[in-house]
DNA sequence: ATTCTACTTGCAAATAAATTGCAAGTAGAA
DNA sequence: TTCTACTTGCAATTTATTTGCAAGTAGAAT
């Protein structure tokens, strides 16, 4: 369990209510959330505080972004999970946590084989198909 | 060397102007496009057939879309390429293929793992880092 | 070659996603 | 309590993607 407040000013945040509320929201949600998903969880965050506040934690390290190739970005929190990816339904959308990544060994070999890369941050790893439900349809 | 025509035949798709050329486009890139680059690399094809062509392609089997957290898509051939990802600088945007993706263990496990999924259709997976020369500033 | 029609396309418009500018508000240091 | 750099909401933009529809055409059927 993260106190938010040491969470926040650990990173050099000030300790707003909007940045508490959204990370709220987020520690609550069992999967990554959109934009307009984190608002709703809120009581009158403005969108636009929802980018900004997004972003700052994704840069300070406390959320990732994952891209579902959806037409936007989803957020889940980073502290507290391990390096996780997810199955999705390409049908229904349903998302699973999966883990078992482990991309270091590709991560290494890419960079030894790359010709002008000197280090890699991080990395995004999902996997689409159909959830048992919609394979019968 | 794929012959465009045949390509876009054998997947039921009518041969036209706009299909050619957007298929050569993404042919000749070295990199994954956006719509907007796709549509600079034709004469005058309309953004919305982009869209719509891109995503059909898609569907198809052409084309794959990748995803590196910017806020738009990006699109390549399948075709000719063998399963691929990348690395990109998250500095400078630049781009790199890698190759070396055994992701079908790591699919298999994680099907066997999940609790309600049948199967998987398809996976993505992109490195971020800094380039060499994005590295040293 | 001509006809026919379902499939395509461009254009306008709508909707959705993400960004920017700025004045008012406030957390936290002093 | 004061002060100020950091935050926020709101309006406005910009960028991304989707939708509706009438006009155009590839390719199958004469
Ligand atoms: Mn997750
Ligand atoms: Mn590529
Ligand atoms: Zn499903
Ligand atoms: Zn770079």
């Amino acid at each position: 369990m993260i106190v938010i407040a040491d969470a926040l000013k650990k990173r050099g945040f000030r300790v707003t209510a909007p940045r508490v509320s959204i990370f709220n929201v987020l520690q609550k949600a069992s999967y990554p959330m959109s934009v307009q998903e984190v608002k709703m969880g809120t009581k009158g965050v403005d969108t636009v505080t929802v980018y900004r506040t997004l972003e700052a934690f994704k840069q300070a390290g406390l959320v990732v972004q994952v891209d579902l190739q959806r037409g936007h970005a989803l957020y889940e929190l980073k502290e507290g999970k391990s390096d996780h990816h997810h199955i999705v339904c390409m049908s229904c959308k349903k998302i699973e946590d999966f883990t078992g990544c482990d991309y270091q060994p590709i991560a290494q070999q890419a960079l030894k084989k790359s010709k002008g890369f000197a280090k890699i941050i991080s990395h995004s790893l999902e996997l689409f198909g159909l959830c048992a439900l919609c394979a019968t349809k």
